[in-house]
DNA sequence: TTGTACGCGTTATCAG
DNA sequence: CTGATAACGCGTACAA
């Protein structure tokens, strides 16, 4: 009726043009903030677009435009660190959105479920031109994500390191640093029977964290055997399971690095039900300190401190970059960050007293 | 060249079309699987789509069609649960989108930052039709985002009760039901003197909580007086606050029960320093059991089994509904869920043993 | 400084 | 069964 539909809802940028008298080419001007309109005119159909609650169709935008404003995050369930996972990348949106925000961006989260491929789900988001870009996570060793995306030449950061691809831009953390803090600090304490609790899994970052291990206890002079290596669940129960290992290893390590914080909680655990305790009859170095983990830990755990809202900040920031730089026809040279990870000493290394009662079997120090 | 713009990348209806020598309205019929095209064409336009990696422009089937697609899924940053918070949504992201699935939908989670107001971001979401559909959680007792989605007759549903809007359909947690079994509980047990943390801030469910305990205390003849009401932050440090105020008080409880379980945590590391051994001196009752919560903690603890993923699935099932009844021009009565949470009985309400010595004053049973 | 008109990619209507 | 064509809402050349 009287030119509007029924069941229509919302003002278009037709309505707001007719309601002012200008045409629309006029409205589109002055919203976006070009500068071929007068003063006058433009304080006219600001007020009006408020008053009306006017805000332009984003279809109908981005069909024009070519452009979504949007980035995608992709996270995958099942890959998902168990417990400290959703505080961790909540803290990292953080990061990305106050950024991205600076560059008038829109974060958006595409979460993964655990019965969809992590590929395909992927692909549709780029196929059907969801976003401008994609932050991809939790990367795995093989990652047909990152061979597709740069096939398709579409601008995305991956999270993680990957065997896939090459000249992309990827962030991950410093596994390297923190084994060679972890084993430094270890082994001035007189260890040499270390273990390593890695994820089980296709997610990359246990197998990186692991060979950080190895080569670092490598650079001592001490080989990483079979039987110190343990592929644990990234969650408290495989903590938990990781105790009654240990508990059950004919010979046991002396001390213990951990590639998550949530498998600690359960270790913890199991190794109080036994009377171990951390730090005096076993070295426990953990890994992320996040408000999750295990803050509360008694004893206190020893980890590394990072910050999860300037990663996000980095990423978004380069995301920004990447876009900007794509818009304007230009390449950007693909960058490749490893972020800083500081150790945090607490009492699951704590002096380490040879005398004390010991259930596990102590190598002599050397 | 050749009809190809500069920089074009991807495949659309039109390049599809011709290289099929058919029309693009065939292409599209053949592709959405309508009745009116042949078997052996729609073969054709299948294969080639598959074959070209077309898949069809969101924007362009949105600007046409009038719907996304998508449904959104708002949180807020600072009033996540600070713990359990992550895995919690993760959870429930899963259930929703299995049942969205099957409607054929998708889910997008927007995340609303720190520093951006939840109002603001809503409105947002809804003006730009990025959804055609809304699940909002961390509702507060007066939430303008409802109000403004019912004015704005937009389908969605609160995930949390609020004293804002009223015939609109909400979800929320059986926080009656779990006041009523753990007071029940610890009232058999003959405490009297009963303590409950609930969460500050504006996030609703905390005053939800106290009123319900309040209402179960006051049925057995029992005042939770405002000495025995403890507002804390709903982390691990909250949690540890609580266990010095506890110790610090004149007139300890004899029991506690807790909103939410990251404040177990914190708390159990506070009475262990003291010496306070939850379910002997103090008997604890925690909240939901998440695998991040407090699986781990010793002496276990008392708390409640709810599914998250059948959460998800009510929330998805529902916004499939609400959406489609729209798209029929007709209207769903609103539906308000109450989620029924099961006790699990944990070490931390165990057999009150009325001779141990005792740190905390205990009241005389009754 | 403003208005007009085209096209972004898609689906739906209407002839054929 | 298929092809041509008109929208959907917007941004932007180009003309005035």
């Amino acid at each position: 009726m009287l030119g509007r539909r029924e069941g229509k809802v919302g003002v278009n940028i037709h309505d707001l043009a007719r309601h002012l008298n200008v045409s629309i080419g006029t409205v589109s001007r002055a919203l976006n903030g070009r500068a071929d309109v007068s003063d006058e005119t433009r304080r006219r159909v600001v007020a009006a677009a408020k008053r009306l609650g006017y805000s332009p169709n984003q279809s109908g935008r981005s069909l024009r435009s070519g452009a979504t404003g949007m980035v995608g995050f992709m996270i995958i369930a099942n890959r998902a660190r168990a417990s400290s996972g959703e505080a961790f990348f909540m803290t990292v949106f953080d990061g990305v959105q106050s950024k991205l925000a600076k560059s008038g961006m829109d974060l958006v989260i595409y979460y993964c479920g655990a019965e969809q491929n992590p590929e395909t789900f992927a692909k549709r988001i780029v196929e059907r031109k969801l976003v401008d870009g994609l932050i991809i996570s939790q990367t795995t060793r093989i990652d047909r994500r990152i061979d597709y995306l740069i096939q398709r030449k579409f601008p995305f950061i991956a999270f993680g390191r990957s065997a896939s691809g090459g000249a992309h831009s990827w962030l991950d953390l410093d596994f390297e640093g923190v084994a060679e803090q972890a084993i430094d600090l270890l082994c001035r304490q007189g260890h040499r029977r270390i273990a390593v609790a890695t994820c089980e899994g296709d997610v990359n970052f246990g197998h990186v964290y692991l060979e950080a291990c190895r080569a670092a206890l490598a650079r001592r002079g001490i080989e990483l055997t079979d039987d110190l290596i343990h592929a644990v669940a990234m969650s408290q129960a495989g903590g938990y399971r990781l105790g009654e290992s240990l508990l059950a290893s004919r010979k046991p390590p002396t001390a213990l690095v951990l590639v998550e914080n949530s498998i600690a909680i359960g270790l913890y655990s199991k190794l109080r039900e036994a009377g171990v305790t951390p730090g005096r009859d076993l070295a426990v170095v953990g890994f992320d300190q996040t408000p999750t983990s295990s803050l509360f830990l008694s004893p206190s755990l020893t980890q590394f401190r990072l910050s999860l809202t300037e990663l996000g900040a980095w990423l978004g920031g380069h995301m920004a970059a990447l876009i900007e730089a794509r818009r304007a026809g230009a390449t950007m040279p693909p960058a490749r960050k490893i972020w800083p990870m500081e150790i945090v000493l607490g009492e699951s290394t704590g002096p380490r007293i040879a005398r004390a009662p010991d259930p596990l079997l102590a190598e002599p120090s050397v």
